[in-house]
RNA sequence: GACCCGUUCGUCUAUCGGUUAGGACUCCAGGUUUUCAUCCUGGCAAGAAGGGUUCGACUCCCUUACGGGUCGCCA
């Protein structure tokens, strides 16, 4: 039974790397009907903070990984005396297995703290992505023998590490490069307890695009802020998939449930990938452009509102013209502002443009045929274009700038007829007449 | 500095000895849409360098360069 974990330490923020880390084991959970345990890594109380503690579980809510095993959840299987997935509430459990490393003389005083005693050999790991990689310890100066257990008495990440992947029967360890160099360690920890190790597999770190290391406040680092940013988290998750893991098809948007079926620890590439945010925020246009109409509407709804935009009647209308139009939900007030009021900010660089084309002379003649006629249709309205157009020697297309200004306020937008059907008879002639 | 890992278009990547080195993002040019966007077509753009091995190397080996990681009583 494949067990796998994330195993994040509350720092404030769900790091994206972090958060790739969780997708790769809870697909390879997924993928293989395991377990995915998630547990929290808070012996450094400087930083344990319940702000910090939710961000992480905020963060993987809204990406969509749950865990079978962890806080909050039942089914505390391996976690026989706490009945806890926070290390902070653990100590018992290290404790004995201090006790263990104590009577196999594997441990010596320094001070008040107690090191750990290194075998003296060359220790080889078998990365499932990096392969054969072989440290020797008989290098001392090298491989100092490591502080399991500090001064104060608290334990130390390796030591605490190595016995909850042990207590938990992870069966794989999935983590960042970052880690390359410790698995050793905690390798000769596994063995001196007389233990199996689980199979590891590091991958390659995520950087930002000038090749300097992510941290919180560069673009694209914290998960948390992608919601408000209007990203959608399909197309977060596919994204970040993409970074260091390629589905070795010309495919690339992928839904959590196709990446499922697709990962493979195998297809993991070796050196860091940087972050294109561009790229990104395209993957997110082509997951908007997959959800219904009325999803798009729901998740747009809360930036509409925040925008102080009524949310009229048409609304679902209003979105619907605006949805393959937009990359991110954050564009989606101002594409359809003009729509929902009728005080909307004008592009003056278009308006003044509008004027000066020749054409919108012809305004308030099309608004008097629209005026006129008994009937009022989107198609109706488009035909007029046509005919007042070619009554003046101008061309239907010459004139659609134009009147796509005056009932908009900008040169980029909804089709036309879509803007006919949303603001109506009155209110169209009445944008014609006042421009 | 030492020890590890890595290096294909600007970026993400395909290629597992024989390809005109493919796709995607970005950018540019056309086309469709009587409008906007979508979309379609095309274009720009890559094997870090030098040695080997081989009939043949982006692919295997070595060296160098560059990048990243690690060297805590942080995690």
């Amino acid at each position: 039974m494949i067990r796998t974990r994330f195993a994040p330490s509350p720092t404030g923020y769900l790091h994206v790397g972090g958060a790739r880390t969780a997708l790769f084991n809870w697909l390879y959970a997924r993928k293989h009907k395991g377990t995915f345990v998630l547990r929290i890594e808070d012996t450094d109380a400087a930083r344990n903070t319940e702000a910090a503690r939710q961000a992480i579980f905020d963060g993987m809510s809204w990406l969509g990984l749950d865990w079978d095993e962890g806080p909050d959840r039942s089914g505390d299987l391996r976690s026989p005396s706490s009945s806890s997935y926070y290390q902070s509430q653990r100590k018992p459990i290290y404790d004995a297995y201090f006790e263990k490393l104590l009577a196999a003389d594997r441990l010596y005083k320094d001070g008040d703290a107690y090191r750990f005693r290194f075998d003296r050999k060359p220790i080889t790991m078998h990365d499932l992505v990096c392969g054969e990689v072989t440290i020797d310890y008989r290098d001392e100066s090298n491989t100092p023998d490591m502080v399991i257990k500090r001064s104060d008495g608290s334990y130390v990440f390796h030591f605490v590490n190595v016995v909850d992947d042990l207590e938990m029967e992870m069966t794989h360890v999935i983590r960042g490069e970052d880690h390359l160099m410790n698995t050793p360690k905690h390798l000769q920890l596994f063995e001196a307890l007389g233990a199996q190790p689980p199979q590891y597999a590091h991958i390659p770190l995520i950087l930002n695009p000038d090749g300097s290391k992510m941290s919180k406040r560069d673009v694209g680092a914290a998960v948390g802020d992608y919601p408000r940013q209007g990203f959608l988290s399909a197309a977060v998750v596919n994204f970040i998939a993409l970074l260091g893991w390629s589905s070795k098809s010309d495919d690339e948007i992928f839904t959590l449930i196709e990446l499922v079926d697709r990962f493979s620890l195998e297809a993991i590439n070796r050196a860091p990938a940087r972050f294109d945010f561009e790229k990104c925020k395209w993957v997110n246009q082509q997951h908007i452009a997959k959800i219904s109409k009325e999803t798009f509407a729901d998740l747009a709804k809360p930036f509409v509102e925040a925008e102080k935009l009524p949310i009229t009647e048409n609304y679902a209308a209003v979105i619907s013209a605006v949805k393959e139009k937009v990359r991110l939900l954050t564009e989606v007030p101002a594409a359809i502002d003009f729509l929902l009021t009728d005080n909307a900010q004008q592009d003056e660089e278009a308006v003044a443009k509008a004027k000066a084309n020749p054409n919108s002379a012809l305004l308030p003649t099309l608004a008097d045929q629209l005026a006129n006629g008994t009937e009022w249709s989107a198609e109706i309205a488009k035909e007029a274009i046509g005919e007042v157009a070619a009554a003046n020697g101008a061309k239907a297309g010459q004139l659609m700038f134009p009147v796509r200004v005056a009932l908009s306020g900008r040169a980029h937008g909804p089709d036309l007829g879509d803007i006919f059907a949303i603001l109506g008879k009155e209110r169209t002639i009445e944008r014609l007449r006042s421009f």
